[in-house]
DNA sequence: TACATGGATTTTTTT
DNA sequence: AATCCATGTA
């Protein structure tokens, strides 16, 4: 493009280095669409490891070098880590282009973050305007599971003579609902069809849980998008707040839900300043009610229709495992056609490994990854992927055995932690007596205090004029009155500290100690979170922020057994593959390629959720840049049993796998399988377990 | 009223 | 594996 030449600022020192002299046709077309002044809707379609971040950057770069207010910028993406990336690519790129010095800061763009949080901070702007108590509390999944229980008890749904859904399936419904805009009926028929009996239930259920989170001045995950898109459906305030951001730029768009799609269609009802860019072979969320449809019908929404751009040419992968990618997600059925290429060549082709079972794929692995790290690929540039968090189990055994580092992404979140959410209750309540779930969460801790007790104390509160002295008068059942006095006086002491931050988290831990003792085996590694929380309190202001944040922004994981390695050691990661989309490393093995595990046998009920699994097979395999590994154990143990179970099924390989993806593989197996093969070859070969599994296809 | 026990149920991925 | 719920016991 020959703009570049031209200086867009004139300048004396020498010039600097064109800022985009290193983009590619289709990157430089992304950057530049609309520079004549127009700025019609933009889809750009980025393929797998094809530079997309650094489009995305670089055109928000090009825009502030044009002249757009970094302030009316608004920067969306689905997930804290994209989001995160973002933000620094973009100051990096910035912060080049304008040719700024080492001790010079690119200027800040303060709209750029998830949806979620950006709904968070926009509502609390203009809540007074919107009727909302701009002192709301974000409540997490946890928290919203736990109030949803709550009344789920107390309209006596819990003691039915049929069971009625559990907590967490009353959110995971209500959520979906919310999400997808979908009538309940249509929600319950598609997705949770064994709780069809309980609409009428489920409405009332949900109705008490909107009055209950007014009531409490809470705000939960869905309603951070919920109230921002409501907000947007008043004719006034969308002009206000679509005038406000001059440029909308959406990061991982094929992971947006309908709500979503439908704050930005409220933004910028005719699409001008709006660019987008995603990849809907990698929509992997629809779980979350992202609708691959957002991305598929972007161009249509509007008139004149938006650009659709595509960016092909991958800088990860070689060209071999890039073939293989191409032929799996070949086989999906609706898409933007692409086609990935490489520059990189490479002799080396993806590989296709049959083991025996579990514990052979897990010492595989540990071989392979110790024989590459001799070959000088550290152990931080190789990951083991797998569908759900639990599949890693058998691995982790190896690794440990073996003293190899590891850092595990995905399952369990810290703010899940039992021992966490106790703590933070504790600081909610000292904060807000009334705050009745954290009350109930808290006054349960105490020996001798059951759901009955805790129950009075926090009726009590509630209707008491003076929150803080009906606590102070409680009086628990005898057996209890010696350890709810403690308590009484941590938070009469956290109380007066109120101003004093952290000085109130160590008052409370020096409380919680001790129940932590009590009531966990594993006292010792749930120690290592409080400690961590406790480093995190540090770095915030008051009580307030450090609970408002910590919500939004929480750490990655609980602490492992093993315990975090330090920051400048080497070690493996392990990833599931939704925590591992926009990474890359040099060597990548997928784990348990077999059918019940990708697909998942509970999402191999309709043919979108096998669509889904099939693009979460792509996005794994499109995170290697020089080696691949998919491991095809043969004998695949069932997750949910005793412990001392041996249930297990003979599985199949992967029916993503077909034999035209399969030709861009080398086949591998280990020694024992080889074996196996060889007797196998000198007597009738028999598939008992395809036998079998037929029998009820 | 609190707590222990056993049986049943749900089962993933993230904000 | 974790949670929920009914039942029995102190």
């Amino acid at each position: 493009m020959t703009a570049l030449a031209t200086p867009l600022h004139t300048r004396t020192a020498a010039p600097r280095p064109d800022p985009f002299a290193s983009l590619n046709d289709e990157q430089r077309q992304a950057v530049f669409h609309g520079r004549d002044g127009t700025a019609p809707p933009l889809l750009i379609i980025a393929g797998a490891g094809s530079g997309k971040t650094l489009t995305l950057a670089a055109r928000v770069a090009r825009l502030v070098l044009d002249g757009a207010d970094p302030q009316r910028m608004l920067l969306l993406s689905f997930s804290r880590r994209a989001a995160q990336d973002l933000q620094r690519r973009v100051g990096r790129v910035l912060h080049q282009a304008l040719g700024f010095g080492a001790t010079q800061r690119a200027p800040e763009l303060p709209w750029a973050g998830t949806f979620h949080s950006v709904g968070a901070r926009l509502l609390r702007e203009y809540a007074e305007r919107i009727g909302l108590n701009p002192a709301f509390t974000i409540a997490d999944r946890g928290d919203s599971e736990d109030l949803l229980g709550l009344l789920r008890h107390e309209q006596g749904l819990s003691s039915t003579h049929k069971r009625f859904p559990m907590k967490g399936t009353c959110l995971a419904i209500y959520s979906r609902a919310v999400n997808s805009r979908e009538p309940l009926t249509e929600v319950l028929q598609q997705r949770f069809p064994w709780c069809r009996d309980w609409e009428a239930q489920l409405k009332a259920l949900f109705r008490a849980y909107l009055a209950e989170k007014q009531r409490q001045c809470v705000l939960d995950y869905d309603d951070l998008l919920l109230a921002w898109w409501q907000m947007l459906q008043d004719p006034g305030f969308a002009a206000e707040l679509g005038a406000r951001f001059s440029q909308v730029l959406v990061d991982e768009y094929q992971d947006t839900n309908r709500l979503q799609a439908g704050i930005l269609l409220a933004l910028k009802p005719d699409g001008q300043g709006l660019s987008v860019v995603g990849d809907d072979a990698q929509s992997i969320y629809a779980f979350r009610a992202a609708e691959v449809r957002n991305i598929l019908d972007f161009p249509k929404t509007f008139e004149p229709a938006a650009t659709v751009l595509a960016l092909q040419q991958n800088y990860r992968s070689t060209q071999p495992i890039l073939q293989a990618c191409n032929a799996v997600i070949a086989e999906a059925p609706e898409r933007f056609a692409k086609t990935l290429w490489s520059e990189r060549n490479s002799a080396e082709r993806p590989q296709l490994v049959s083991l025996q079972d579990d514990a052979e794929q897990g010492a595989w692995v540990a071989d392979e990854v110790l024989a590459q790290r001799e070959q000088g690929i550290a152990l931080k540039r190789q990951a083991v992927l797998f569908r759900t968090s639990h599949h890693s189990a058998a691995l982790e055994l190896e690794l440990m055995r073996r003293d190899i580092p590891y850092v595990k992404f995905g399952g369990l979140k810290f703010l899940e932690a039992a021992h966490v959410k106790d703590l933070l209750s504790l600081l909610r309540w000292s904060q807000n007596p009334r705050h009745r779930l954290a009350g109930f969460r808290v006054a349960q801790l105490v020996p001798g205090l059951g759901p009955a007790g805790a129950r009075k104390l926090l009726d009590g509160i509630a209707h008491a004029v003076d929150a803080v002295a009906a606590l102070q008068a409680f009086r628990p059942a005898p057996g209890a009155a010696a350890a709810w006095r403690e308590l009484r006086e941590c938070l009469a002491a956290m109380g007066q500290a109120g101003a004093a931050w952290p000085a109130a988290l160590d008052l409370a831990l020096r409380w919680y100690r001790p129940q932590l003792q009590r009531l966990h085996e594993d006292a010792a590694v749930r120690q290592a979170d409080l400690e961590q929380l406790q480093q995190l309190a540090g770095g915030y202001a008051s009580r307030e922020a450090f609970l408002a944040e910590l919500t939004l922004d929480p750490p990655e994981a609980t602490s492992d057994e093993a315990g975090p390695p330090h920051l400048d050691e080497d070690y493996l990661i392990l990833s599931t593959i939704h925590s591992a989309k926009g990474q890359e490393w040099s060597s990548v093995y997928v784990l348990n390629v077999v059918d019940g595990c990708m697909p998942a046998d509970m999402a191999a009920g309709s043919a979108e959720e096998i669509d889904e699994e099939r693009r979460l097979l792509y996005v794994a395999m499109t995170r290697a840049q020089h080696r691949l590994q998919l491991l095809v154990p043969q004998r695949f143990y069932v997750t949910q049993q005793s412990a001392r179970g041996d249930r297990h099924l003979w599985g199949g390989l992967s029916r993503f796998v077909t034999p035209a993806v399969a030709a861009h593989f080398d086949r591998r197996c280990s020694q024992r399988v080889a074996a196996l093969a060889t007797a196998a070859a000198s007597s009738p070969v028999l598939d008992i377990g395809a036998q079998l599994r037929s029998i009820w296809n």
